[in-house]
DNA sequence: ACAAAAATTGCATACGTATGAAAGGCTAGG
DNA sequence: CCTAGCCTTTCATACGTATGCAATTTTTGT
């Protein structure tokens, strides 16, 4: 009802000492002497005053806002991310403001443009495609950026990623070893630096192997299309006896299919491999091998470079790839099965 | 590299007009004219300026922020919520500040300080407790607040929710329709209201069909604690013939226990219902029925309020209930499965 | 106890924008 | 051609805070 702003005036008044007075008392690092701090403190507890963060940040140039541009929240990986990015921001006293961006890379510049008006003190991208243009222009206004499960060509983008090609080359090795050998792939969306090098990971272990790519489709990282792909890659007579699906999600979606609407057995009659490790790939019903992607280090990383490269300016980019791990579930044959 | 913050008045200067002038070029519903328009707008392109919201916020009072208070994103319906609800706001000119509150409530005291902190224009708060005393803070410092699924004694707080005791009545309904009579209901967070109403309605649609609850546990909203809950529960020799599981996510939890550790058959030996209807629920695998809550409705009714109240203060708080449809899927049976 | 050094405090200004009031320029009506 | 009225523009100030500088107080060492 009452909407009395209360500011540090307010509460200089109020404790009898100066607006600078009490500005130092809270801001950290700097020094008052016991007995004002006491006065302030109980004048502002009283009137219940709270820094505008707003007016400091005017004043000091950082918001202590990120911007995290997400393109979709449907694949659970992001849902994740996004938990954890931001929780472990609120603790260093950062905030998250999201942005959420089509996949058509226009709308990409256009949002970047609304964040760096928001004055944010660094970005995420996740999941979404930035011309390079666009990231210069980023740079120049000195806004660090990270991107997070993606790569770009430019060398001056600080890049957050797993090792997706050791990733898919793990996964052939999995399905090679557990005697399969026609090994198909379904692919993300095609502009996705993720899909590039999971499949190109894959192929490699497939060269290695001795082996050729035995079908292929795309998927686009939805789950519809997913199932899609699936229905045309397994229709045939000639089925593949495995399948490297770019991520859990339509992994799902795959494994569904074979098993509904085709009556296929999982691993009896294919096996299928997924991406990211995402909560349901445990769950009994998927109990989907995988890459377990460690979103924990790749959040503390994120943090860590945005965080110098505010502190410290003309701080170099740097590019993290983190090791996956090969979990191996249900949905992989052990080799007796297989005989 | 080259930080330069371009501000009003260095468009002023290379435009030869005044700082006032180019702030009302872009201060939408002020006029300027044609000529001067003109050359502001090219000397605003050239040296690539955009308004400081932040600086621009202080002066107007509104940040064009609202803050956004989750629990957790585990559960899909919320990862939804925040992408819808940040993509209509973003539409309106607003932008989303996530903050990730644990479940005691006395975090979200100090994470609501923290929001307030950024001047936000308005509040959201879904899956988070707030006190009666934060919320008249809140109310006093004359930001609107949105309860997002959930209630609060509190008539001040408008609040938008599905109709949980009517989906709870629909789901009883619905099982005993189809022939079931040993009903067991999985429990949420008690102190939720959600979780309250959903076991109200149910327990009103037991009463209906003369029927008394079989057995309850509790899951608390979270997947393996489901999962304990379904063991216990099933663990007896006198067994439910149909589990009502608080929300979908849980549902999913119990149905892997029912099947993959247990061997029942779902829908033959027990149904399953749940409440949401998350992506996951539609697809094969799981084939949940359950109640829908219509998002879409509910972020905008959201936001009407949000906006309204915002606009012209001293609205009244308004509390919004939507109806949730039944959507009737294979984890419930058909009579003639059950003869 | 006194001077010097250190710490604290207040004053004034700046951050980048919006906006009321005043001044200037233009149109139109007689 | 003059003046009343309207549209533009500028001037000045305010938003709420942080901070360099100078003034003042306290502490320290001898």
């Amino acid at each position: 009802m009452a909407n009395e702003k209360v500011t540090s005036n307010d509460v200089a008044r109020l404790a009898g000492v100066s607006q600078s007075a009490v500005s130092r008392f809270f801001t950290p690092g700097t020094s008052v002497s016991k007995r004002t701090a006491e006065k302030i403190k109980a004048a502002a507890e009283q009137l219940g005053y709270r820094p505008n963060v707003l007016a400091r940040s005017l004043i000091t140039g950082k918001s202590r806002i990120i911007g995290l541009v997400v393109a979709y929240l449907e694949n659970y990986f992001y849902p994740d991310v996004v938990e954890r990015l931001s929780r472990s921001l609120q603790d260093q006293g950062y905030h998250v403001l999201v942005f959420i961006s089509s996949l058509a890379a226009d709308k990409v510049e256009e949002i970047t443009q609304e964040i760096l008006d928001y004055q944010v003190d660094g970005i995420v991208l996740a999941s979404a495609n930035m011309s390079s243009e666009l990231a210069a222009r980023c740079h120049a206004s000195g806004v660090p950026i990270v991107l997070f499960n993606r790569l770009q060509d430019d060398e001056r983008l600080s890049a957050v990623t797993s090792d997706n090609l050791g990733g898919g080359r793990l996964l052939a090795c999995h399905l090679i070893e557990t005697g399969r050998r026609k090994l198909a792939y379904i692919a993300g969306f095609e502009g996705a630096s993720t899909q590039r090098d999971r499949e190109r990971g894959f192929l490699e272990g497939l060269a290695e192997g001795g082996l050729r790519l035995f079908a292929r489709d795309v998927g686009n990282f939805r789950y519809e299309e997913a199932q899609a792909a699936a229905r045309r890659m397994f229709s045939g007579t000639e089925r593949p006896d495995a399948v490297f699906v770019c991520n859990d999600h339509m992994a799902f979606a795959v494994m569904d299919v074979l098993r509904f609407e085709l009556g296929l057995k999982i691993p009896h009659d294919v096996s299928v491999v997924g991406f990211d490790d995402v909560p349901p790939a445990r769950w009994p019903a998927y109990d989907l091998t995988t890459i377990r992607q460690n979103v924990d280090d790749m959040v503390a990383e994120t943090v860590n470079i945005l965080l110098t490269a505010i502190e410290e300016r003309d701080t170099p980019a740097r590019r993290i790839c983190l090791d996956g791990a090969l979990v191996v579930r249900g949905s992989t044959a052990s080799v007796d099965i297989n005989s």
